[in-house]
DNA sequence: CCGCTTGTTCATAAAAAATTGAACTCCTCA
DNA sequence: TGAGGAGTTCAATTTTTTATGAACAAGCGG
């Protein structure tokens, strides 16, 4: 039957996958959902289509349809034809490399460069400090910050280059 | 009046240095009243204690407790003294090396420790799908998984060796 | 064009996390 | 040794985040 609506149930290996993606995807900040949709896609050897993912992770159709974009646009996930021609179907993708390079372009580098410009801000609004030791600290800590954002800013192709291994 | 608790406002520098700190901690996946109390900490040319940080950023105690054990055990603040000996103060720790250290060790690795157990599960339970080709598959994708996590390993060390510079 | 199915959006509900504050312990000094 | 203040803990509350599902848009086949 083609639209079963019954959750076939996940087997162990499933789960205990899909379980470990959940913490993966935690400690970035990610939402639970996003780890499920993510694990069950990585340990499925067919394509998977949204209502396959809503049917067996017991997900709404909305969480499955969020999730799905944000893993897309990460580049974990990627579109593939499936049994359905009506359908889309997704895959995991297995590179790591890729999955931290969007992890890092669409997660970190906005807060970074958000980051920074409010350090420019900051330089200026320190300067206008009137009493000089005081300037003269709080130029000394806005420079520090600015180093930390250096750093920041370098350790991420570091990162990216050491998975290309 | 030593035991003024009237809010000494933060001026702007204070303000904007705090709310830096305060994205700073987010991306970390830590809660405001952290980057708050580190943030103010860090612009202070003072010491300040527990009942500073409550009064000038209008938090509670529990909340400035619980921060500061944090930030301490991380190593990203010190006790140190000050003018009152009855109380203890704080200071930042301007060494970015030791936060991230901090950070990866309370923070990063127990997960992965986490994580690496729960993946010796995952084998022994791979093996014993039946069918032979499922079972071949399943532990592919489990060696990828370890081969994920060993990467992650690496590259924590890696991270702090740039910030040692 | 109509009717059906797929997938998206977004207001609302549910869940999770952070914060509060009062009760408590511990310490110190008189 | 006991009064008072410093700091901690944790149950209750508030705030924030995530998930839901109904309404909607878009596409397709007849």
């Amino acid at each position: 039957m083609a639209n079963d609506t019954t959750a076939t149930k996940l087997n162990e290996v499933e789960q205990r996958v899909i379980t470990f993606c959940c913490d993966g995807v935690r400690i970035l900040g990610l939402p639970k959902s996003f780890g499920e949709i993510y694990g069950l896609l990585f340990i499925s050897r067919e394509p998977q289509s949204l209502d396959d993912l809503v049917r067996r992770l017991e997900i709404s159709k909305g969480s499955a349809s969020q999730g799905l974009r944000f893993l897309r646009d990460l580049g974990a996930v990627v579109e593939v034809e499936g049994a359905d021609a009506r359908r889309t179907y997704f895959e995991a993708d297995m590179d790591l490399k890729k999955l931290v390079g969007g992890f890092i372009r669409e997660e970190i580098r906005p807060h970074l460069k958000s980051g920074e410009s409010k350090l420019d801000e900051l330089t200026r609004v320190s300067q206008l400090e009137e009493d000089e030791e005081l300037r003269e600290f709080y130029q000394r800590r806005v420079t520090r910050l600015e180093g930390w954002t250096k750093q920041a800013r370098l350790i991420l192709p570091l990162i990216q280059r050491v998975l290309g291994e």
